[in-house]
RNA sequence: GCCUCUGUAGCUCAGUCGGUAGAGCAGGGGACUGAAAAUCCCCGUGUCGUUGGUUCGAUUCCGACCGGAGGCA
């Protein structure tokens, strides 16, 4: 039997921004004695506690929590860096008997992590991807597209002209590596092992509700002095590269430099948030067996209750049964 | 009370020399395997304030009424 190969099982809680991830993993971890490990690409970064919603001090006491707040902004950090330190995580706990749960709302690092993808060790090429970037600028993304053609016709055909960081991100795949990139993404599935998982997203039908939460949230945040927070990260916006990018900081910057009024940023920032919150819906929408959960029809207990039952049915059944 | 202007998409407005209408913003849908809180794509039917009249036909012209803004008393 293979069952040491196997991944342990998790939970996963997932969902647009402000809609109550953290508590529920909370309420989850105390229930099951489980341990919560951040799925989600700028809690991970110290320094950044406001902005990003980071669970407070009192929070992270509630429950075992594990990469929140540990990687310092000025590092690059990725999907797969993700994948690396949470697969080592998790195993950690589950070697000590927990349950770990997965919360955040990154799709991109959840489906990573789940689906089991190999990234090839080969850590990314700056040097080579700003090649690219000025080639395309002289170039054209025509031409650029056309050259990925070559040796990836039907990738080709889904790249859009305008979305330069994608064109960037192929080339970049095909050249360093010689083969397509199909032959790579199949390449990185082969032998994965995908991570036996309950999935929650929490999400509202009523949208109205869920951006009045976004609202409520972003004028907390002011309260807890995030202009201070957006200050440092204005200050070494080309040390802190991709903390620079996270929502509820950029807004902030064409007030620091004078060209637009504090309300204007707030409302900026809110309205960016909104627009991220749907993205991240969409992005769940296509996890194909998730347990959805309207955050004003059923209240956390009963999610909880209803998590943990179809995690002991398929994954505790066995117990003490096992070949 | 009288006069003038105004009432078109959730908001701000454009337009139809009479053939039932379109922009910006807001919003919605989607893609996405190494920057992902990133990046990119797609989406505009609404009693044209109400009601009469003229007309083959009115959101468009005329009248009345209702709402809003301004002016004069």
């Amino acid at each position: 039997m293979a069952e040491h190969e196997a991944r342990p099982a998790i939970i996963a809680v997932c969902g647009p921004t402000a809609s109550g991830k953290t508590e529920l993993a909370i309420r989850i971890a105390q229930a099951i004695g489980g341990e919560i490990v951040c799925a989600d690409s700028m809690q991970i970064y110290s320094r950044l506690a406001v902005g990003t919603a980071r669970p407070t001090p009192q929070e992270l006491a509630a429950a075992p929590h594990h990469l929140y707040g540990t990687v310092p902004p000025e590092r690059g950090y990725s999907v797969s860096d993700y994948v690396t330190d949470a697969k080592k995580i998790v195993l950690d706990i589950s070697a000590r008997g927990n349950v770990p749960v997965l919360c955040g709302g990154t799709g991109l690092y959840l489906r990573a992590f789940v689906s089991g993808v190999q990234f090839s060790e080969a850590p990314t090429d700056l040097a080579l991807r700003e090649e690219i970037r000025l080639e395309l600028e002289r170039r054209g993304a025509q031409e650029m597209i056309e050259e990925i053609a070559n040796s990836d016709p039907e990738l080709a055909g889904t790249l859009h002209p305008n979305n330069r960081k994608r064109i960037v991100r192929t080339l970049e795949l095909i050249r360093a590596n010689g083969q397509s990139v199909r032959e790579l993404n199949e390449a990185s599935m082969r032998g994965a092992q995908s991570c036996p998982c309950v999935t929650a997203v929490l999400y509202s039908e009523d949208r109205a509700y869920l951006y009045g939460r976004i609202e409520q949230r972003v004028d907390k945040m002011m309260r807890q002095n995030l202009l201070d927070e957006a200050r440092l990260v204005y200050d070494n916006r080309d040390r802190y590269k991709t903390a620079a990018q996270a929502i509820g900081y950029k807004e902030f910057f064409p007030y620091f430099e004078g060209t637009k009024c504090l309300a204007d940023c707030v409302n900026d920032l809110k309205q960016a948030t909104r627009r991220y919150a749907k993205r991240q819906l969409t992005w769940f929408r296509r996890e194909p067996d998730a347990l959805w959960f309207d955050i004003r029809k059923t209240g956390c207990p009963q999610i909880v209750e209803t998590v943990l039952e179809k995690y002991k049915q398929l994954f505790q059944k066995q117990e003490g049964v096992s070949p």
